[in-house]
DNA sequence: CGGAATCCGAGCAGATACTG
DNA sequence: CAGTATCTGCTCGGATTCCG
């Protein structure tokens, strides 16, 4: 299926919502971080400077009942859990660093525009 | 923990900055409008249903800032403003849509994973 | 018509403390 | 170690009003 072919879908609310996730300080970059390969909680905090255990915990959970990562749990003392990227999680990340191309490439031309325009309006 | 000391750290936030626009709610939208052609200030609010004025014209002024979008101004009265695509605007819009290929394509699996985690949360 | 300025309520994010 | 619970501040976004 094919969304250039109709101008206005009708999941663009979906579509959105999914693109809000994207844009999320946090999931990106806990996605990252897990694209090279299971994590642990900590580890994740330690990986994702800056971010509390509380939005940590949020982030985790809403990706995983997304189905972008599974969380195994291995029962021992003590409680180790591991969290690992899922395919679908994988695409998602393949599909973002394109769009992370793109903001690198143009990150200094918009820079620029963003110093012109402050000026013009001083 | 230094975010530029990890590799390809360095415009990690500048990145991160540009993603968290693509998934501002009105930023899209009205990126969307545009791509079909000029429109004007109004036209735009009628286009994006439930944006406010304000919303509209914080995004459009943003928008312009990192030359998204241009801004002609026709003095006459009444007063006209157009609004169009930059090449960079028209360049950031294919590459969102990219990704909303993407979630139009893995919105119903994700739908599906979130009712099983519901589910199984219950 | 195309904005700017102000006020205000809701929701999100952080810090802290506690639990299994 | 891997969370949960609570409290709080603070930003975002909407409605309203006013200006050129």
């Amino acid at each position: 299926m094919d969304v250039t072919a109709r101008p206005e879908g009708a999941d663009c609310r979906g579509v959105s919502e999914i693109l809000s996730r994207v844009g999320d300080k946090w999931t990106i970059q806990v996605v990252v971080a897990l694209r090279l390969g299971a994590r642990r909680f900590n580890g994740l905090k330690r990986e994702v400077g800056g971010i509390s255990q509380q939005m940590l915990t949020r982030t985790l959970k809403v990706l995983e009942r997304d189905g972008m990562i599974a969380r195994t749990v291995h029962p021992s003392t003590p409680p180790q859990v591991e969290y690992t990227l899922t395919p679908l999680g994988h695409s998602l990340s393949e599909t973002v660093r394109q769009l992370a191309d793109w903001a690198a490439e143009n990150r200094q031309n918009i820079e620029d525009h963003r110093l012109r325009y402050d000026a013009d309006h001083a």
